[in-house]
DNA sequence: CTGAAAGCGCTTACAG
DNA sequence: CTGAAAGCGCTTACAG
């Protein structure tokens, strides 16, 4: 079928050692060996066959990419700056989805054991335990917006508390003063830390800030119905800052359905920058995170933890994210 | 490091075969040797070594996926099914993004070549012949929206035509008889198709129907500058059908920025469905498509394809598009 | 600089 | 029903 290893040596009337060195690159050859294996490997139009050369090198080129699910951009664009980077180092990505069930989880795991050199896994409420033990012990691992980071050579956030901080301190920037935060999930660390960059923006950076923390769940739905109670209190905020778009979305179309104007009774913004932020009137006011460079960075990092194993403490790298002004927040960028 | 095959046979005083038949459950193995044998594999946590045994099998259980990109939820859809599918059939996805490019496209392909049992391609504007050429010849390939048919063992679309018609013909039940069509890139067969539906369906379904056709290329700027050619107009049509939601958004921003109501003067279409055309208002009337289906079925054919190869000529499969009513097009579903 | 040979971990006829 | 053995296609010390 497939020309071998074999077939090319015999046609360039060498050794099989000596095909190998040249098409690896490695070792030294005679420029005459060289060039007649590269011409017959062409002309053969030889592939190496994967499987023999992972026996072999003990490497598969492979990592493996364990995500919660598969909806919406965050994920599309996670896997595009992740395959971005193993395309240039050579290697190539294998999905899974566990869709956020244990069972499907330690399924999917246990089917890339052994397939892949490294493994970037997304965990939101399986902890890194569960995964260490569920996959070969020296399997460099890479957490992406997983609390648990002990149980990894490494972890990627985005950095949450930072762009709420920026966020409520451009709030402030627009003359508001009374923020309310309709926060995510509580089991979610990115919710968390959303929470806690609002509240430390609000005690540092806002002079008489007043607080007001409402539950939510990251859906629309709950953005509604957030913006319902708080269209039923006696003193409504200024401005809300919902812990995503989407609570963002359902919010506005609660307070437009109420008859208040946004953003001149209240003020609404969000956090993701998703597409939809960008044709819902008014235009929202967002954090955007370049998600496609925490997958580059997450693959780059698991490819130097596969080739240089380190004993050091796991280490958690940050991707930045930044307000984008729009409408709905009433103000413009300061100055500053 | 890790248990062979060989430390199971020594573990549980049997053959290595033995251990293979009982771990792949091929051949016959007496009860007393299955049991003991399964035991030892579980203590010693055996994990096949996956370049031994593709080596072996001549399988390597991989399905290559090549993607012309990865923004938007069209991509993560489309992944999205096809590794449930993969999964039931105890595969994996291997993905890699071509960028439109004939350059990155040729090496994404030979970098796949020798890894996968059988690849997934999405090609707009490469042809399947480059593609077979640049593949192992009895490499099964599925082709997904893509205008060649015959260089692959069978192909997946989306239907696009049906869909289209389908539109027109709930626009005509809404009493609109002037209905403008903003069409996609010519080079591309998912816009070819949808003018082709549109064509046809006014043609049979729209009685003293009349056609316009502008030209678009699938982003939200062109939408807007279509709008601008038929508010130019000096009879403006009832109801604009844009090939998809982008182009129907930035047509209703022009429309509104320029003080006409969608739906009441002008109602607008769009299709794919995106997630933005439920937050937009009014909310657009679009055609759905079940692309995470599109995705299993490709995956499932395939993995058909590969067990079992073919001599006969390349078949197209189709996934159903709907008509998804909301308020942009200014009528109800019809009782029919 | 080059080649003969061992061996990676597995599957599968082939004997018995 | 079970095992000894060949061999898949490759890489890499080891000699020369």
């Amino acid at each position: 079928m497939s020309a071998t290893l074999k077939d090319v040596a015999r046609e360039a009337c060498v050794s099989v050692a000596s095909v190998s060195r040249v098409l690896n690159g490695t070792g030294v050859v005679g420029e005459e060996i060289r060039a007649r294996v590269a011409e017959v490997a062409a002309r053969l139009n030889y592939v190496p066959n994967i499987g023999a050369q992972s026996l072999m090198t003990r490497r598969t080129r492979l990592i493996g990419m364990l995500l919660p699910r598969m909806h919406g951009e965050f994920f599309s664009e996670l896997i595009r700056g992740a395959d971005e980077a193993a395309r240039e180092l050579g290697m190539h990505l294998l999905i899974s989805t566990s869709h956020e069930d244990t069972e499907e989880t330690s399924r999917a795991l246990r089917a890339m054991n052994g397939r892949v050199d490294g493994l970037l896994a997304m965990l939101p409420q399986v902890n890194g335990k569960f995964l260490q033990e569920t996959m070969r012990s020296d399997l460099p691992i890479m957490l992406i917006s997983t609390a648990d980071v002990e149980h990894a050579c490494g972890s990627m956030h985005v950095d949450n508390y930072g762009g709420a901080y920026a966020m409520v301190r451009h709030l402030a920037d627009c003359g508001h003063r009374y923020i309310a935060h309709i926060r995510g999930r509580r089991d979610n660390i990115d919710a968390e830390e959303r929470l806690r960059g609002y509240r430390d923006a609000m005690a540092q950076v806002v002079p008489g800030g007043r607080e007001l923390i409402l539950h939510g769940d990251f859906t629309e739905e709950f953005g509604y119905q957030a913006a319902q109670e708080i269209l039923a209190l006696a003193e409504r905020p200024q401005a809300i800052f919902a812990a995503n778009d989407l609570m963002a979305i359902g919010c506005m179309s609660a307070l437009m359905e109420a008859g208040v104007t946004v953003p001149e009774q209240i003020a609404v913004v969000g956090f993701d920058d998703i597409t939809t932020a960008r044709y819902v009137r008014p235009a929202l006011t967002t954090v955007c995170v370049k998600i496609a460079d925490l997958g580059r960075r997450a693959v780059t990092r698991l490819a130097d933890a596969i080739v240089t194993p380190s004993e050091l403490p796991p280490d958690t790298e940050t991707v930045p994210a930044e307000v984008v002004v729009r409408k709905s927040c009433g103000g413009v960028r300061p100055r500053s």
